[in-house]
DNA sequence: ATACGGTATACTGTATACAAAATACTTTTT
DNA sequence: AAAAAGTATTTTGTATACAGTATACCGTAT
């Protein structure tokens, strides 16, 4: 009870979810560079725990500590994506095909949920819901999984490029294929096969990579 | 010049290291506590630096810091090794696959003659030595994936249980098949065939895991 | 003897202080 | 005017200080 009225996140983390989102919503931009004691006074905080969310921002690949230099908003260039992508693939797979005997009747019921709500949504072309809904739909088997360090690493990619992610939801067509792509999915965990599970689940996010691929190419300034 | 003889690498990270050193040796054994004033003591430093090596270490997954209430050395079970291992298992094959276009003869070259040396060490039974030119002949392909997230994702489980991979080299019928193993993937990257190499990689590693697990399973205490 | 409660101690989280190094700026020289 | 050198300023790395919380210890009650 007292946990949810009293706050005891350290400081360091609030500072780094603050600054993760300024950078990922474009208002620190790559190049530019984080000093301790702008970012104190620019909190009202002590340099410390400044530090310590610079170093977890470091860890995350948002920024880049040089020693003796100072902190550095990292930049992503289409490398980068390719990079981040072809892991994704492979984890996330991995992450499905584990998850096909840990899924309960109804976390699969749950995955259906999503992927209707996600239909429902589609005329409403609000983005913004619908990329979290996809998000909530590949955490469930991600999370099943129940391997911590798979559900990190995967969490880890998936953070440094929420700013890039955007683009798949901006085209009909690439959602309702999505949706259809999450169906074969559904379809495969309910008859437990772990060797079809994991190779759409590949398959689907493959496709992602590949139009965001194309619709990143000329977009990205670097 | 001056960059050999002056050391520039801050304390922080000196301290991660022999602290890393002693939980991997044994000496901190799992559960031990790890408190900053009995750390900055010992090291003869003031606790700042101490936290941040202590930060790094939990990234790596030495040590576990329970908010308010200090850091802990991370026990391994058996079943920690097989969530490294099931994913190493798809990582390094991943490696070796984008690998294959990317070494040149002479890195080819290079992994023969550290799999020639490996044979010739068999007879003096000389483990560390074993140890060492098997990290450097997967290093050499790994780092030729050329992709920096990878290569950090998989140090980053590699680091995580250097304590147990050891037993791979404690028998010697297992080295002459971790030998042959490598004559396979030197001929499949001789080839260049990307798809043989990765499947070879993935059986290569898969049967380290399963000779660990065997091992492991009684002598682990948790 | 065991469970409970209160006090003392130790530890973490944060702030402040200082030295050494890096960067920015100014002046001088060519 | 451009390059070089020297100086001033800023910034990082480390040390120290202090407040609030958690842990450990001890006595008391059951």
């Amino acid at each position: 009870m007292k946990d949810l009225i009293i706050d005891n996140t350290p400081l360091s983390e609030k500072i780094a979810e603050t600054l993760r989102e300024y950078i990922m919503n474009g208002e620190l931009k790559p190049g530019e560079r984080l000093t301790e004691p702008k970012l104190s006074t620019m909190f009202g905080i002590s340099r410390t725990p400044i530090r310590e969310a610079l170093r977890l921002l470091e860890n995350e690949g948002f920024i880049e500590i040089y020693p003796r230099r100072g902190a550095v908003v990292s930049d992503i260039t289409a490398e980068d994506v390719d990079e981040i992508f072809i892991i994704k693939t492979k984890l996330e797979s991995l992450a499905a095909e584990l998850a096909v005997n840990n899924l309960t009747e109804m976390d699969i019921k749950r995955l259906e949920d999503i992927n209707d709500k996600m239909e429902r949504y589609i005329d409403t072309k609000n983005v913004v819901q619908l990329i979290k809904l996809n998000a909530e739909f590949h955490d469930i088997f991600i999370e099943k999984s129940k391997n911590t360090r798979l559900i990190k690493f995967i969490e880890s990619l998936n953070k440094q490029f929420k700013r890039v992610t955007a683009y798949s939801f901006t085209e009909m067509g690439r959602i309702k294929k999505v949706i259809n792509e999450h169906n074969d999915i559904i379809d495969a965990f309910a008859s437990r096969d772990a060797e079809r599970v994991s190779r759409l689940v590949e398959f689907h996010v493959k496709n992602g990579w590949k139009f965001i691929r194309s619709r990143i190419e000329n977009n990205l300034n670097h």
